[in-house]
DNA sequence: ATTTAGATCCTCT
DNA sequence: GAGGATCTAAATG
């Protein structure tokens, strides 16, 4: 409580229009928030993000710049979310970054849950707090997040937006292979997985490392 | 604690 | 027709 680095703001046109990787490692500290229909905020502090790239990488949804009407928001501004439904079940939420046309995004893995826990408890059928948005499709559950929700502009929207936080020092920063993309050939190994190292949320339980 | 299989359906070839 | 940027419950050591 003693360190208050800088005032809560909301992300804007700058922030999202960085390229991903960058865009994934500001994005761990800041906070998610989503305006349910009857008023009531339901937030959490980003803690794990993946950076997709544009162009020849394998792993993301935008390769090779095949532009489609599942990934069709993929390819505009930075600042618009990308919300895809995934085995028949599930929902993941995505930020997109960069220049329209590049086909950059940032997936939201983890959050620490902040506001509105009742409401995501409730969601995700009362289970523990751990629970509740600790990994891409739980926390898409817990917010509400559906297909619904693909394309809206994050830079204005009044319902769906990012609060700057943090920040999270370097030191505190885990950096890995992104998660489920071992059909990618190369890129899978690439370590574009961020993470605040020892956060009882996060969608994996780290291997303990020592010296 | 770790592993395995099943759920389930939209999207693209 | 095939295959997911996943999660959960159930089985197993």
């Amino acid at each position: 409580m003693s360190t208050r680095a800088c005032k809560p703001e909301r992300w804007g046109e700058a922030d999202f229009a960085r390229d991903a990787q960058q865009v994934a490692r500001s994005l761990l500290g800041a906070t998610l928030v989503r305006v349910c229909d009857d008023g009531e905020r339901l937030a959490g502090t980003i803690i794990e993000t993946e950076a997709y790239l544009g162009g020849d990488d394998l792993a993301s949804h935008s390769a090779g710049g095949r532009r489609t009407a599942r990934n069709e928001s993929m390819f505009g501004p930075g600042g618009l979310a990308y919300v895809y439904f995934v085995y028949g079940m599930h929902h993941c939420f995505n930020v997109v970054t960069g220049r329209a046309g590049e086909g950059q995004a940032v997936l939201i893995r983890a959050l620490e849950p902040t506001e509105g826990i009742d409401r995501m408890r409730a969601h995700r059928g009362g289970r523990g707090d751990r629970e509740l948005c600790s990994g891409p499709a739980k926390l898409c559950k817990a917010l509400g997040l559906t297909r619904q929700h693909d394309g809206v502009d994050l830079r204005e929207s009044s319902t769906l937006f990012v609060v700057s936080g943090g920040p999270i020092a370097d030191e505190a920063v885990g950096r890995s292979a992104r998660i489920g993309v071992d059909y990618a050939g190369g890129w899978a190994a690439a370590e574009l997985r961020f993470f605040v190292l020892n956060h009882p949320h996060l969608s994996r339980r780290e291997p303990v490392s020592h010296a």
